[in-house]
DNA sequence: CAGACTTTGTGCAACGCTTCACAAACCCCT
DNA sequence: AGGGGTTTGTGAAGCGTTGCACAAAGTCTG
């Protein structure tokens, strides 16, 4: 079964880094705000909860040269990693499926940095339409194509039932977004170059759950399940 | 800087395994509900969304035997993983900080699956303290340590911003709970033997947008960071 | 200006996970 | 009973990630 490939060919940056650098970006806007302009990869490490190794690995693949004896200038990481992960730009986001999650999302304040905006809400169920969900107007599923035209639409989230988030996902891809992200408990059948991530609530519980028991009689030295905190 | 140790001695079970474990069980009581008794690894891989072999490799770590020329059992094979997660017993959940996410949380019905049970939502702010969510009325964080003998709270939840985050964690491991699933974009620090997940959903959209713009001239062929669903 | 100190950048080894290839085991049909 | 077909279980290879060790490069002090 095929992965899905490249959609455009660039520079390779292991998938294992892209996914720490938005924390590494959190820290430095954070380090930015107190007025710090150069950090060390120890200092930034331990904010992110790394080892400064695996910090200063992650940073080469970006070709990014901090200062040997001093560290890295703060302005400056903060542009390489915003533009290393396409963060310059306007992401606006479609959020489908008006349920509890749905609506949190909506309001969710971390949704609404870097660029991302919850530009449209949208459910299947002709009940909702027209209600104000955070100050925006729910429409129905089938104005998604109009929607994306207009708003210019990259990413849509999926917050709706399992039973529900195929139909769903094929209204996003049929619409042209190529980015989903889900919170639905499903397996999703996307055609190759959709890009998906998903988020399962309940299984993070369910791992949880290994960890303090441990099974009846089976458990694990598990190695990063259970990430303890780095004291900063 | 040393790993988590391992709680108590157990069988080795991988940490990916582990974290497809709660995949296979939604599957198979999916396959139950439709009256199938009997599946084969590459039923059940392709309703996961992994490969055949991959869900053969995960199954042998649980001593699972499947019968050859046949495939799975699957009332013994949901009992058998349900057993190794240890998900045989109530799991109280306790919700900490009720802004958008934290109400949306106690409310999702994803959360009520498999044992697990929000029986207490808290906040710091008394202003929260009184009012119902989803049945439950909010209580102040100060009462955490008395709810948790009281109800038997094994995990907790954290639904607060991150400059909160910590004090509220400090709280839920002062309190006895060893187990935390955070949504706070913030690293924690915490004492060993206490098992953290993190769910950070700006890091996800950010990953979404690095998967579609690939950077400013920097992309990836990344392997399993865009997960295309498996047809099913 | 030299030497000590600090911090980055990176080759390399170790580790874990995924995937392949194939033998072992089982059912069914004749 | 025997043979063909099917499916599991697993050794082993391939791959990516992590962590270590150390050289390179810069600052600072006397």
């Amino acid at each position: 079964m095929p992965m899905t490939p490249s959609p455009s060919p660039h520079r390779d940056i292991p998938a294992a880094t892209v996914s720490r650098l938005p924390t590494y970006l959190r820290a430095l806007h954070s380090a930015a705000a107190q007025g710090v302009t150069t950090v060390s990869s120890g200092q930034l490490a331990t904010a992110a909860g790394v080892l400064p190794t695996q910090l200063r690995k992650d940073l080469s693949h970006l070709g990014s040269h901090g200062v040997r004896g001093v560290g890295y200038d703060v302005a400056r990481l903060i542009v390489e990693i915003t533009s290393a992960l396409g963060l310059g730009r306007d992401w606006p986001v479609a959020i489908v499926g008006m349920g509890n999650l749905g609506r949190a999302l909506t309001a969710y304040s971390g949704f609404g940095t870097e660029g991302f905006h919850v530009v449209a809400v949208l459910d299947r169920d002709p009940a909702l339409v027209g209600e104000r969900v955070a100050g925006l107007t729910v429409r129905h599923i089938d104005e998604l194509p109009t929607l994306v035209a207009e708003l210019g639409i990259a990413i849509g989230v999926l917050a709706t039932p399992a039973d529900g988030a195929q139909a769903a996902a094929d209204a996003l891809v049929a619409a042209g977004i190529e980015a989903i992200l889900t919170f639905a408990p499903a397996a999703l059948a996307l055609p190759p170059g959709v890009s998906l991530r998903r988020v399962d609530l309940a299984t993070e519980l369910h791992v949880l759950a290994f960890l303090r028991h441990g099974g009846a009689g089976i458990g694990a030295s598990v190695s990063d399940l259970a990430k303890v905190g780095v004291a900063g």
